[in-house]
DNA sequence: AATGAATGAGGGTTCATTCAT
DNA sequence: GATGAATGAACCCTCATTCAT
């Protein structure tokens, strides 16, 4: 099926966005990639940075919708934890230009968007906050420097998105299974497995992702 | 003492390459930072592109050098771990705008001077590949997936640029140490604390960033 | 009828390039010759140079189809150059903007331009070389110094360009006339007149000129 | 015997302009060429346009002063005539980089400057038209547009400096020789040779170059 | 005599955006 | 829905020139 103008518009944003940067994007680039004159783009977007600021919250919201879903009903921290970053991971390795572009382009945004981005994602770590402080609390999760520990984890798992290559060795699943392991090792969790977590997230990931973008 | 024209003009890139991307930051950004009419700047610089890359094969041959020196004669690969994450948080810790030039910015390069800067990056990232697989072979770390695992160590250090702040209630010593310890767990290598690793990358660090770059 | 902006575009290239040289021209000068701003000029070209470029190639072309035309089917040497010098003259003095910038411009050219616009000129004067020769093989020209002559011949003719005013007392026909006589002079080919062939060249011209370039 | 650094300043600009155009030679370009800091031209000369402007009217001056002297004492038109040709040939062949700047760059002067200029030049063409027209007056030449062919003749002349190398296979003196010839027979002055005009003309032209420029 | 440092003005070119068609 | 035409502002960079040293 052919896509829509705007659909391709919105690609060739995320693409550009995500391997040149904001400022290294023009109009023109996008209109190229897009395959519309430039002064067609603007049947379907409004400004440039209106654009980006759609794309970072519309990726943005998927994400915290994820994170909501995945851990409905979810009590045990150390299964939470694995969800999350199952989920983490695969949305960034297998969306990586869309979370580049939520993760590098943020200077790029007025003070108003950014605002809103900023509180978006803000509310998302707060699913990892309180999953680490429940787990440290009820004794799963040992750590002296919580905060810390969910910094280096965000960052890690978002880190996926800067090398992860669909055509390299390693399947999705196998991925998003490792850095479990690697999340809860470094929340001293000892090697507890928990199994059913990454076909959790896989499942959000997909059904949130249905649309893509 | 007064700083050198020349050094303002690097220290304004440095901070606006940081803050805003090389495309968001204009000429006049930088001239007004280093307190020179836009013409002056081009007595202290090549273009603009070569100011850019002068900062990141700098920054990145401070690193590599530091690995270098840091590693020198230290034989137990978890004592040369802890001592690699060491070194990379501290100076990623203190040099923040640098290190997120680094490692934000590749794009932006010319295909030329993007080989030479992904030359040293891998030639740094060989001392972590060489002491995990040692660690391996060793029986000291415990992986299924190393090469995932160093990357995601990479990440999760060199994260540290995006979010600390030596305002903030964490020291650099007690940070460096908590990531030493961090990366030891995703490595199942228990809890050893390797005492010295960081005092030793802390030195390296001083000496190598004596000059400011 | 109005002028269309592009052909606003090239003769304001053309007047301008012909009175201050190309690197004498700026592009804020042509926009306002052109009546346009200096970003609209880049609708209707590429770069400045190609502008140049483009100008000299064409006249060259034109000049080099006229000599063709003009001399086909005129088999004495005496009328060949009768014709050669009458259209060259009636160009310089018709166009002496256009040729001015052909004569003088060359030296602005990329390496790549000018070897294509240096070819053409090579072509176009074998035509007279040709002509000479062959005029000296029958006996109808005299001349010791016959690749001299012909340098000496086209630089008189062009200069025609340099000082002509249709303003002034001379008509066109006249000065191609005189001009056809000095040359047979100087080839030392009596005073014989060669009737028609400025009217032949005086056709071609006009042709080869329709379109304003 | 090493060169002032006035006089390299002096040839570095003569070049150039000959080559580059005035306003395609910047003061970077003469400062290498001269092998000096661009801010130290500024103890040889006074501004780019005055060194210009410098350049032409002693350029002129000489070939003024050669015309004065050349033509003293000489009545005979014919040989008047041989004896201009041959001062002005051998100048432009000798000197080719400063009659074209004399010859080329006149647009680029400031009008104060530019009216000396062509007040030295009118001066100089004045020699020509007085010989011409007393030639025709005493029945030496036959011509019906003596301004016409003033101009022609001067063009032919000038011309010389666009294109002769001496490093060709013609000699100063047989090239004067030819266009001494040339201009008689364009003047309908049969074939009358003017034996020493060249040797007069050559004399002059060595005395009043003697320093070069 | 010589030059690094400095700059306002301007170089050619591209920017994101609008609008009439 | 689509686009050529258009532009003010800004892009990076170089210009000719001055001046303190």
């Amino acid at each position: 099926m052919a896509l829509s103008s705007e659909q391709r518009v919105r690609r060739a944003a995320v693409k550009l966005f995500a391997d040149k940067g904001f400022h290294g994007t023009g109009i023109r680039d996008l209109a190229q990639a897009a395959e519309l004159s430039s002064a067609s783009l603007y049947h379907y977007m409004g400004t440039k940075e209106e654009l980006l600021a759609g794309i970072m919250t519309d990726c943005l919201g998927r994400l915290l919708q994820g994170a909501r879903e995945a851990t409905e009903g979810v009590a045990d921290p150390r299964r939470r934890l694995a969800v999350l970053v199952a989920l983490h991971v695969l949305t960034h390795a297998g969306q990586p230009d869309e979370t580049r572009v939520v993760d590098n382009e943020v200077h790029a945004l007025s003070p108003a968007a950014r605002k809103h981005v900023v509180r978006l994602r803000d509310e998302y770590e707060r699913y990892w906050a309180e999953t680490i402080e429940e787990g440290i609390a009820r004794g799963a999760f040992h750590d002296r420097e919580p905060a810390v520990t969910r910094l280096a984890l965000l960052e890690m798992c978002s880190g996926v998105a800067r090398w992860y290559s669909p055509r390299g060795p390693l399947g999705l699943d196998r991925l998003a299974e490792h850095y479990a392991g690697l999340a809860l090792r470094m929340l001293g969790s000892g090697d507890h497995d928990c199994p059913g977590a990454v076909d959790r997230a896989r499942q959000v990931v997909s059904t949130v992702w249905r649309t893509p973008l």
